[in-house]
DNA sequence: ACAGCTCTAGAACGAACGCTCTACCCAATT
DNA sequence: AATTGGGTAGAGCGTTCGTTCTAGAGCTGT
């Protein structure tokens, strides 16, 4: 077998999340999706639907925190890599018809009210996002405190721009973000080659 | 009569709405919450349940609208318009427990796929919050090309530092947002006292 | 007094929800 | 050959969903 039924559900899950939430997403709907059945889902996450989301908002965490990687690895300024980031995500928000937006915006917000383990999965994946940003920055030699301050709001930007861009079925909202950002990010002086 | 039942359905639906999401959100529980019965929502709003949203995010729409274009107004300056806004909504935010955020953005990503009247309403909302920073930014001398790309990133980063605050219950991510949007909207040379 | 209207009240319906349960398949172990 | 156990399969449980429906309360105009 090409991939095991337990990454089936997995993935399925996190496409499922990232379109439609938490409340949204039914466990019959993953199992068809998955092409998996109740029993393997109860097998595999005795949890049952939160534990299969939670494992779901985690690989898709891992997942966007590659792609934030690349982009920052890739670029040595780092206002280059978030405009280079936004485009990326720009375009494949495009080729999916707007409904692929942030895999964990939709979930976070439907389970804010109670701590659950999926509310923490979520905290999570955003502040990794977060660190690979303030981390690039770091590295670029702004100070500890602007770096701070700039990487929550770079990935809370992009966040907004990402949910406006949907709405509005139009690419420029995370373009916009984009640039600006890169704007704001150069607005401190500090760029690679002065290293 | 002190508020008429299709007022008390609207309100309690756009504070559920804004907790829990469209999905996350039942008849009942509006019924309850708005101390009416199923057969007066059904009587008000015979489009039923996206009917009774649709007036629901229309009005949390308009309530923001209003927020903001108190901020606005009442700061000559838009970098500070921007701060004291940010100021509020995490103000606003902490003293709910970290529930009560925008309005619109769990509503909206639920509603995304179907272009269904509520994903209109949501756009609609939205884009009102935008023209109303626009109109500010050009009333304050800012070239109509930079305006409409700030306007939008304004409105995306508060968006987003939101969501972000509410994961991390903290003010933190939406006042860093307001300092760097400030920054950035400083950026651009353009002051009061400059007309 | 009566008819007509708006609004309230909640029982009842079919569908879908998350979950439990039993039965079965099949490769590895004894 | 028999047994074990991980994995598959789906019927069925109790509950809740959105909606429909009938019944009646309260007021207005005649």
């Amino acid at each position: 077998m090409q991939t095991s039924t337990r990454d089936r559900i997995v993935v399925a899950t996190a496409r499922l999340l990232q379109r439609q939430g938490y409340v949204g997403t039914g466990i019959k709907q993953i199992a068809k999706e998955s092409q998996a059945t109740l029993g393997s889902i109860y097998h595999f996450f005795p949890g049952g639907k939160e534990a299969v989301a939670v494992a779901a908002i985690r690989h898709s965490g891992r997942e966007f925190a590659a792609l934030l990687k690349d982009s920052l690895d890739r670029q040595p300024e780092p206002s280059e890599a978030v405009l280079s980031c936004t485009r990326e995500l720009a375009a494949g928000l495009r080729e999916s018809g707007w409904v692929d937006g942030c895999p964990v915006t939709a979930a976070a917000l439907e389970t804010l009210g109670a701590d659950s383990e999926l509310q923490k999965a979520c905290a999570e994946a955003l502040n990794g996002w977060e660190r690979l940003v303030l981390d690039k920055l770091l590295g670029c030699g702004f100070p500890a405190d602007d770096a701070r301050e700039l990487a929550t709001t770079v990935i809370s930007a992009i966040e907004g721009a990402e949910v406006t861009a949907q709405v509005n079925r139009s690419e420029e909202p995370l373009l916009a973000a984009g640039r600006q950002l890169a704007r704001l990010i150069r607005s401190y002086g500090i760029d690679a080659a002065r290293r």
